[in-house]
DNA sequence: TTGTAGGCGTTATCAG
DNA sequence: CTGATAACGCCTACAA
């Protein structure tokens, strides 16, 4: 491996001299620099990461722990955080498949001395706790998580107000029998838009039946088998609300075995508007959040405080959602 | 930072045998050995991986340099690098958006003594000659590129089989007229698709028509335009074949917007077998790409080259493509 | 079984 | 303006 000893022997130099050319710290002779620089461009010389964090304990890297690497939505979110982590001159260390606890903390630890700081999503258990364990210098960005109090950043989707717009435009619609089927349990956003989902009936003065919140997992198939226990009611409801849009897919599916036409008979619709949402037939409506804007966010934040800026007062951010309409939903029939 | 010192002062023992125990390299003592592992514990204590890495030259890391990080592709390839790795004591140090040259060859010097082994995709230019800059002692896996000579391991799709499936599918249907929209120009994949599609008409004994072969960059707006062209000629081709599957959504709007319906008047297929292929109306025929298997595969092989294992006889390796039909295509009318 | 000491490639702090 | 030299945290002979 060629190092930067190499390139002072070729340039008859010291490697102190090298060292300043080459991260412009100091004054250095205009041809000691050139001759420095053509040395190093010969022998293609790159300084060893490891050897330089050592010294300056910086890393230029970001670490990023994701519970999965599956779908669309996890590629936007990297999408984001790399875009911006790119411009600032930060590389990424990218860990998956963290669903289980001592995953996650493994993870978080295998990551120490490699980055400078952190952005992590658990929704499945408190992030908070689990930053616990890693040195309180290091700066961490908590996604779609529990707040935990007010020492961490956290980044979040405004779940609640986005189901309680979805449920609002329904019940405008005229409808008053309108279910919902949750995603996985234990699972932070799903929590937060059943909350928005009660909430919109409430104010509704529509009181909340149990027999209306059917529990999925986020799979299609979960869908189908929830919707298609919904259509099997006494009195059905008519309107279905899905915590996502794969659910409401597996939906959408059910009814059609069922003979019926949405939104004629039915009404259908879904949560996070992935780019499928508007190819289905009929196009489903559902609630647009914005995930690269999330990745772009929690980077940005943690370059800052990576930086030593100050922490805006507001260290809970919530990203707005938006309410898509399509065609999947009409008023209730007759 | 807590380092190996603060853990050998807590323990009441040196340096050296701390280390002995965290790497279980040599003998030590099983009293002293539970007590480093309890104050390692207590310190939430974790090696420096750039110290380590200084010394054993090895950083568990493996770069990858993808061309773009958008859509689901991406994403599927990430997760079978990701998976593997994992599974294998590595991490990932992700670095996407080098679509131009340039940026491509300051990623790939900016991992240097970050990770022992590169996975570099780069569809546009050869990858061959880029990587030269590159120490030789730094094993590479190239996907979706020139071969370069035997001196790499490459991975690729089998574009032109796949697309020469397709085509003598759409032959065998009766098709005669069968144009093609291609793919964004200098792209390793859209000239293996695009030579596939040519072969097969060639081997039923029809002359290639340049009027047939309209320019596509896999965007959906370039499929409509394309498609438009196409239906606009003195004499349409039947059937179409698009270079993937967004542009074959283009097309069929652009089908639809001439007034015309899929299959009945006209065939349209794509390739890639986007996980929105089969929500289309009509459900889209495609040639599936085993992506996930191809990150799966640079991971594997990758490691075993980090492991000093001999590479096996074949260093260009192609994975095989699959032909979807669905409702798309149909035997031409009249 | 254990400790001491040297060195990995850099940068930073000194003298010159 | 430049060159020794001491760290940085860790591993590994070599000695004890």
């Amino acid at each position: 491996m060629v190092t930067i000893k190499d390139v002072a022997r070729r340039a008859g130099v010291s490697v102190a001299t090298v060292s300043r050319v080459l991260n412009k710290s100091g004054p250095v002779s205009p041809e000691a620099a050139s001759r420095i620089h053509e040395a190093a461009d010969a022998l293609h010389y790159v300084p060893h990461g490891g050897a330089r964090s050592l010294i300056t304990s910086k890393t230029s890297t970001i670490g990023v722990l994701l519970p999965d690497l599956y779908g669309g939505f996890f590629s936007e979110m990297i999408r984001g955080i790399d875009q911006t982590a790119q411009q600032h001159g930060y590389h990424l260390l990218l860990s998956g498949s963290h669903n289980r606890r001592a995953e996650m903390e493994a993870a978080m630890r295998a990551m120490r001395g490699r980055t400078d700081g952190l952005i992590a999503m658990s929704p499945h258990f408190d992030a908070a706790t689990l930053v616990q364990n890693l040195p309180p210098s290091l700066p961490v960005i908590l996604l779609s998580c529990e707040a935990g109090g007010a020492q961490y950043q956290v980044i979040a989707i405004d779940n609640a107000g986005g189901a309680e717009a979805m449920v609002k435009h329904l019940l405008a619609l005229g409808h008053r029998r309108i279910a919902m089927v949750k995603g996985e349990e234990g699972h932070f956003d799903t929590d937060e838009r059943l909350q928005g989902y009660r909430s919109a009936l409430q104010a509704a003065g529509i009181a909340p039946d149990p027999a209306y919140e059917v529990q999925g997992d986020f799979s299609e198939a979960s869908g189908s088998r929830a919707v298609k226990e919904l259509l099997a009611l006494p009195v059905p409801p008519t309107a279905i609300f899905c915590a996502n849009d794969s659910m409401a897919i597996g939906g959408l599916h059910a009814v059609h075995d069922a003979g019926l036409r949405v939104p004629a008979d039915i009404t259908v619709v879904g949560f996070d508007d992935i780019p499928l949402a508007n190819y289905l037939s009929p196009p489903l409506s559902s609630v647009h959040v914005p995930i690269f804007e999330m990745g772009e966010r929690a980077a940005t934040r943690l370059i800052a405080a990576l930086k030593g800026e100050p922490v805006s007062e507001r260290r809970h951010e919530r990203l707005p959602t938006q309410l898509v309409v399509r065609s999947s939903c009409a008023p209730p029939r007759g």
